[in-house]
DNA sequence: ATGGCCGCCCTAGGCGGA
């Protein structure tokens, strides 16, 4: 089963580089981020045209999440029980016995911004459900844009970035709690290429430069077998493209 | 030194992203 995730900053401008990936790519799983469409103009019929079932949960301007699978999905659930939030960030399903978690983890901004606190309480909340839920379903599979990266080796440059969002200690700290509950980080099951990441910046040719960060992730459970991963940077050199590329692992 | 790009929205400059 493949299994992909991939930050698509808006489905809308996307939607073009989203099939043609899918055509040359037919993995079995996508989930996407940051949709940035309300349900009622998700573009169903295309995705359905090009052979996947769709589940999805978004909103206007800001967020929204889906998961594409030629699969059945059954037991979908949005947001995370228990924890108020208007923002469409969470969308889970069970698909051929794997429990798909896809998530837009917050920005967080600033360090020590409400933003940031958002992001932690966020990351703490969804760490406790996601134990239960581990619990209930031991084949689990967490894909998304976790806005952390992990460590230093996930940064261009991690002496400009050290204490930044997106790389200070308590986001790592939160997802060190993540990989606590069994989880592991496919793409680093695998020797991969020094300086590898998953989002360039618009600005100052960072793509052209690789200054990027790997801040998407997919993380497996322990009853998963993972027998590959990949970043696959080919859609970032396209026209107009999503600042994030997507990332792609293969779990029996 | 600063910001440099995108996409979005009550179409235009401000917000959010990372």
């Amino acid at each position: 089963m493949k299994l992909a995730t991939w930050n698509v900053n808006s489905l809308k401008v996307r939607l073009p580089h989203l099939l043609e990936w899918l055509a040359a790519n037919p993995v079995d799983v996508v989930c996407l981020q940051e949709t940035k469409s309300e349900d009622k103009n998700f573009p169903l019929a295309e995705l359905q045209q090009a052979g996947y079932q769709v589940a999805f949960s978004g909103q206007k301007t800001y967020n929204g999440v889906a998961i594409l699978s030629r699969q059945p999905i059954g037991d979908v659930q949005c947001g995370i029980p228990g924890f108020e939030d208007e923002q469409k960030r969470v969308i889970a399903a069970t698909i051929d016995g794997v429990r798909v978690v896809c998530v837009y983890v917050p920005n967080g901004q600033e360090v020590g911004s409400d933003k940031y606190q958002y992001k932690l309480k966020w990351l703490a909340a969804i760490t406790a459900w996601l134990k239960e839920e581990l619990a209930k379903h031991p084949r689990l599979a967490l894909l998304g844009d976790y806005n952390i990266a992990p460590e230093d080796r996930d940064v261009h440059d991690p002496v400009a970035w050290q204490g930044n969002v997106l790389v200070s200690a308590p986001e790592r700290d939160a997802f060190k709690a993540l990989l606590q509950l069994g989880l592991r980080d496919a793409f680093r099951l695998f020797e991969q290429a020094e300086k590898s990441y998953s989002w360039w910046d618009y600005r100052m040719m960072a793509f052209r430069r690789n200054m990027g960060l790997r801040i998407d992730h997919i993380l497996i459970s322990p009853a998963l077998q993972c027998s590959a991963c990949h970043i696959d940077k080919a859609p970032r050199k396209l026209e107009r493209p999503s600042d994030h590329t997507p990332v792609v692992a293969e779990v029996a």
